[in-house]
Formats: C-alpha cells, sequence, structure tokens
DNA sequence: CCCCCCCC
C-alpha cells in the first residue's frame, strides 16, 4: 500500500471549530487514560504533519481496534467520524478532540516514522475570521423548550441554551447516543423513549427523594437516563413512551452494569439545565421503533429458566392483586398475576408488580405485548416475570395484535389445551435431559418422591382403547361416573348423581427417543395438547364418529416432541411397576434443543467453543 | 442521589 498523505494543517482548522470531513492524521502515540471508573479510556496524540493535538480521545466503541494494535505508534488513519468539545471550566477549558469512527490506511509498521516535525497546533494563527462553529450562534428561537424551570434566574444563559439547541437541531448536527461520554458536554441526541418507569421515592442513610428513569434510544445504541427530585417533577409528565425527542445537557456517568442491562457503558443523569424538546412525527425518520422479537407462548415452555423473551397475547384473566413480605428481605411487595394467551392454544402466567400490578386493568381483555419478559421455572412450570427490562405495551396497533384480537373475540381463547406455567411439581430446578434408556438405568422413580425429566421423543403408537372417560362434572372433581342408564351419572367422590358428565382423557402411548422406548400415560391436560383436541371432541368423536377419532390418532403418529415427563414407582397389588406420566409436552424449538446437543456434545469429547 | 423485581 502507498503510503497516504496526510492533510497537513488541518489540526488547526479543526480545533478551531471547523467542520473538515474525514482529514487524514498520523497517530504518534497513544495511552490509556486512568479513570476512576473501570471503563477503558485512550488518549491519542494525532499529527497532521505540520501541528499534532494531544488532546484526542478514542469513543470507547473503538477502544478494540488499539486492544488489537491497530493504532500503534505512527499509524495513519482517516477519521471518518468526530467532534469536538470543551472540557473543563468554560474560559480555562480545553478543547478535546473526539474521535468515534475510523479508518486505518497504513499500520505503523508500514510507514516507520514520524511525517514531518509538527508542532502544537496552539502556535498556529487563528484564521482571520473565524469559522464559528454553528452551534455557537444564537438563531431565534423556534419552537418552545422544556428548560431550566423558572427558579433560574439566569435568563440570559437560558436563552443562549435555546440558542445552541435549536441551531443545532436546524443543521441536523444531532450525536448518535454511542457517541456520548463523559468527556464531552456539548451534544444534542435524537432519541426515541422506549420505556418510563413510574415515580419511585427513596429513603436511606444519605437522604430520601424521588426520582424516574427512562431508556432512549436511536441508530446508534440506547443509554438509560434518570431524573430526580426537581427534574423528576418538571419532565415525568412530559415524556411519553415512544416520543421521539432531542435531549441535551445531560450528566453522563458510568453505567452500573449491575442494575442495568442497557448496552451502553454510561447512562444519565437529568440536570438543572436538561434541556428535552419533542421531535414531530415528520423528523423521526432514522430513529427506530423497538423491535420486538415475538415468540408464541407455547415455545416459552422450552425455553431456559431466567431468559427474556418478547410474546403478545391477550390477556384473558386477571389475577386479584396479592401483597406479601419477603422472607429474604422483609420488604413488602405488590403483585398481581395474569394469564396471556395466544394462537398457539397455550396459556402462560405474567407477573406484573408493584404499581404497574396496582393499576392494571385486564378485565376487558387487552392485548400485551411484553418485551425482555423474564422467563422463571418453578415446580416445572415456566411463567414470564416482568423484571430489570421489561416492558408491556398495551392493544399496539401490529397487524399480530389484530389477528389475536379477531381469533379471542371469535372464541379462540375457548379451549386452550396447553398451560405452560402449570406446575407439575417437579422442584424449583430447571428439568434435566435424560433418555428413557438412562431413566431405566438409573432407577429413576424408585424414591419416596417422584422424579422428573425431559426428553426428546417421537410417538410410536396411541392407544385408542379407553382413552377417555366419563368424568364428574364439577369443576373440581374429575372422579369417573358411573352411568346409572337412567340418564343420570352418579359420583361416589360426591356423593351426588348429575344429569350430565364431562369426558375427560387418559391416553397410554408409546413413545420412542434415540435410545429405547417406553409406555407413558397423558392425562387430561397434555391429552388434550398431544391429540390438539379437546377431551369433549375426543370423547364425542370415539363415541359417535370413529372415522374422525381415527383421523385424530393417526394424524399424531410419528410426531416428536419434548416430552416432561414424571417418572414414579407405583404399587398394583403385589407388583411394582414404574410408571412414566407426561407433565407436558412441547413442540421442539430446535434453538433451545440443539443448544442442549452443543453441550452434550461438548461434555462428551471436551472439543468446542466455550459456553 | 436509585439499583428491589421478590412469593408459591
Amino acid at each position: 500500500m502507498p503510503i497516504a498523505s496526510l492533510t497537513t494543517g488541518v489540526i488547526a482548522r479543526i480545533m478551531h471549530g471547523e467542520d473538515v470531513a474525514q482529514p487524514v492524521l498520523q497517530v504518534l502515540g497513544i495511552k490509556r487514560i486512568n479513570t476512576n471508573s473501570e471503563q477503558e479510556r485512550y488518549r491519542l496524540l494525532m499529527s497532521d504533519g505540520k501541528y499534532y493535538n494531544s488532546y484526542a480521545m478514542l469513543a470507547s466503541q473503538l477502544n478494540e481496534m488499539q486492544q488489537k494494535g491497530m493504532l500503534s505508534e505512527n499509524t495513519i488513519v482517516r477519521l471518518d467520524k468526530y467532534m469536538t468539545s470543551m472540557v473543563g471550566k468554560e474560559g480555562t477549558g480545553k478543547r478535546v478532540l473526539i474521535v468515534t469512527e475510523l479508518t486505518v490506511l497504513n499500520s505503523g509498521d508500514e510507514v516507520k516514522s514520524k511525517i514531518g516535525e509538527p508542532v502544537t497546533y496552539e502556535n498556529a494563527a487563528k484564521p482571520a475570521a473565524e469559522a464559528t462553529p454553528a452551534a455557537v450562534s444564537a438563531p431565534p428561537k423556534k419552537e418552545p423548550m422544556y428548560n431550566n424551570n423558572s427558579s433560574n434566574n439566569n435568563n440570559n444563559n437560558n436563552d443562549k441554551m435555546n440558542g445552541t439547541m435549536n441551531s443545532t437541531l436546524n443543521a441536523g448536527l444531532t450525536h448518535p447516543i454511542a457517541s456520548l461520554s463523559p468527556y464531552q458536554n456539548k451534544w444534542v441526541i435524537k432519541a426515541r423513549v422506549t420505556a418510563k418507569t413510574a415515580i419511585r421515592t427513596w429513603s436511606n442513610a444519605r437522604g430520601e427523594g424521588k426520582l424516574f428513569s427512562m431508556d432512549l434510544m436511536d441508530e446508534s445504541g440506547e443509554i438509560r437516563a434518570t431524573a430526580f427530585k426537581e427534574q423528576c417533577d418538571k419532565f415525568y409528565d412530559l415524556i411519553e413512551v415512544d416520543n421521539v425527542y432531542f435531549f441535551s445537557k445531560c450528566q453522563l456517568k458510568p453505567a452500573n452494569k449491575q442494575f442495568s442491562q442497557l448496552k451502553n457503558d454510561y447512562e444519565m443523569t437529568f440536570t438543572g439545565e436538561t434541556m428535552v424538546q419533542l421531535c414531530e412525527d415528520a423528523e423521526n425518520e432514522g430513529i427506530p421503533e423497538v423491535k420486538f422479537d415475538l415468540v408464541p407462548i407455547s415455545q416459552v415452555a422450552s425455553m431456559e429458566d431466567k431468559a427474556t423473551v418478547d410474546t403478545i397475547g391477550i390477556c384473558k384473566d386477571v389475577g386479584e392483586l396479592q401483597t406479601f413480605t419477603s422472607r429474604t428481605t422483609n420488604k413488602e411487595f405488590k403483585k398481581r398475576d395474569l394469564t396471556l394467551v395466544d394462537m398457539s392454544n397455550s396459556a402462560i402466567t405474567l407477573t406484573l408488580w408493584g404499581d404497574e400490578a396496582v393499576n392494571f386493568d385486564g378485565h376487558v381483555q387487552p392485548v400485551l405485548m411484553v418485551k425482555n419478559g423474564r422467563i422463571n421455572e418453578f415446580n416445572g412450570g415456566k411463567s414470564l416475570s416482568m423484571g430489570g427490562g421489561s416492558r408491556v405495551k398495551l392493544n399496539p396497533d401490529i397487524p399480530e395484535a389484530h389477528k389475536l384480537r379477531g381469533w379471542f373475540d371469535n372464541g379462540g381463547g375457548d379451549n386452550i389445551s396447553n398451560s405452560v406455567s402449570a406446575r407439575t411439581g417437579g422442584g424449583s430446578f430447571s428439568t434435566d435431559w435424560i433418555t428413557l434408556k438412562e431413566a431405566r438405568m438409573r432407577n429413576l422413580g424408585s424414591g419416596d418422591k417422584p422424579d422428573y425429566f425431559q426428553c426428546k421423543a417421537v410417538v410410536h403408537i396411541v392407544k385408542q382403547e379407553n382413552s377417555f372417560y366419563k368424568a364428574c362434572p364439577q369443576s373440581e372433581c374429575n372422579k369417573k361416573v358411573v352411568d346409572e342408564g337412567n340418564g343420570q351419572y352418579r359420583c361416589e367422590r360426591c356423593n351426588a348423581a348429575y344429569p350430565n358428565f364431562k369426558y375427560r382423557l387418559l391416553v397410554n402411548m408409546s413413545i420412542g427417543d434415540w435410545t429405547s422406548n417406553r409406555w407413558v400415560t397423558c392425562f387430561n391436560e397434555a391429552g388434550e395438547q398431544l391429540l390438539k383436541h379437546t377431551a369433549q371432541e375426543v370423547g364425542d368423536a370415539l363415541e359417535n364418529d370413529q372415522a374422525a377419532a381415527e383421523k385424530i390418532f393417526s394424524d399424531i403418529n410419528f410426531s416428536s416432541f419434548i416430552f416432561k415427563l414424571r417418572c414414579k414407582n407405583e404399587m398394583y397389588g403385589d407388583m411394582t411397576r414404574n410408571k412414566l406420566n407426561v407433565q407436558s409436552l412441547a413442540p421442539i424449538n430446535y434453538k433451545e434443543y440443539n443448544k442442549h446437543l452443543i453441550k452434550e456434545l461438548k461434555e462428551m469429547t471436551g472439543i468446542g467453543p466455550a459456553n
């Protein structure tokens, strides 16, 4: 590669405020800055062959280039994106150059030496008519700003800041969120509010107050912003989720990763000088909407405990508000459980917390779209809980939501066959993958308590005979009834006779995985899941329409599922038999199943990537 | 300057 020529003298122009596209510079040195946090920051000594600038910073998203050794001494680079800003107190501050995008044109080894005899740019004579940055001029106000409150009597200062922001906006000079850092404070971002918390109060040894926080997003990334006390009151009503705003004059600080899952090393705090201005729809171009990777509820059953998931469903049932005291923290919590259903004919519990639980009105059975719902496994069932980065959207205006609405309003939710959150008594740990052969070899089910495991298996034979029974119509009683032959059905448990009964399923079938095959029993709910028909439909078909029954049963032959099985020795007279009951079955989620296979392969061979 | 997301 020929050695690229430097843009001679450009550093003086840039540092006096001129915006020069793609200057070519030489790196004369780079070193890590000591910061209070663990954040890595690098300071560059850059030369244009005539001048050098020792106050250049590498934006943290470019740290990797330094770590890879791409920015060694003498390297020639092209600055594709950069900005300058004042650091430190007005008047005494230094102007720094922040590099956010760069391309290496020649490696340091290639160039070998320093080009020219550069001197500090501060020795350069300022241009006669200095190109003033647009941001410092004060054009007339364009729109009302939500800026300092009136208690700040420095009105001049306010006007200047209004001018600053508007003129920057007029010039289209907003900054990408990814470029924000504590090292420069003159910026305006244009960002969509993707989430907003309720106002929360705190009281601790260091004082008390209130706050709310919000998540902001643009094309380059996302950041959390928090407004305390006065700012909390001032901005809470103004900020609406999904709107796009211009923000400026917030304080940046390193994000505490323990509490934030947003992809940003920093977070920001509103200050007395913070300005927020609504950006009208017409100007929103390029600011992305939140993406929801919607997964059918049925699939959550085969996802990992503690993972997060996006899903959408109808709020079919709303639980009462519950209050309890945490045993570990002694704190009181409020929660409300909702039941979401979708067209996978599956139901899942979603738990709301705090004010969201108190204020939730689900009696109109709205559509709920959940972003980053946290999966909790409990006793073999999976439920969703709102936590850290979770958010929920009511009746979103998207095709999926309208489809669900139509489905549900036409009775779609009446025959939910799969309850993802149903507890199967499996303990709070996640279910182990065990093959059918291993289950035998390990004598699973021989202890006092049943054993639970899951496996991928194919349906071999489903027995039609005795696959259903007539049960007591009382909702809490599923006891088999005796047909008295006079149109009455007697339940021994309730000691009562009824004119009706309900069908219940008790399906025996042979399933096989790659190691072995076993006869297993599906009780009612699992049976409905398996046969994809309600017990009523199956019973009707078996009693009245043999051809329909034949189809229901043959349709599922050789289908594969992830089976969750309960294994227990049971006594039949003086015989002990090892019984397997199907707790639930789910379509194979290949992504999750492959994860399990890869893990197994790695354990067997010791070969493979970490994790 | 918050920072808990719990329970069965």
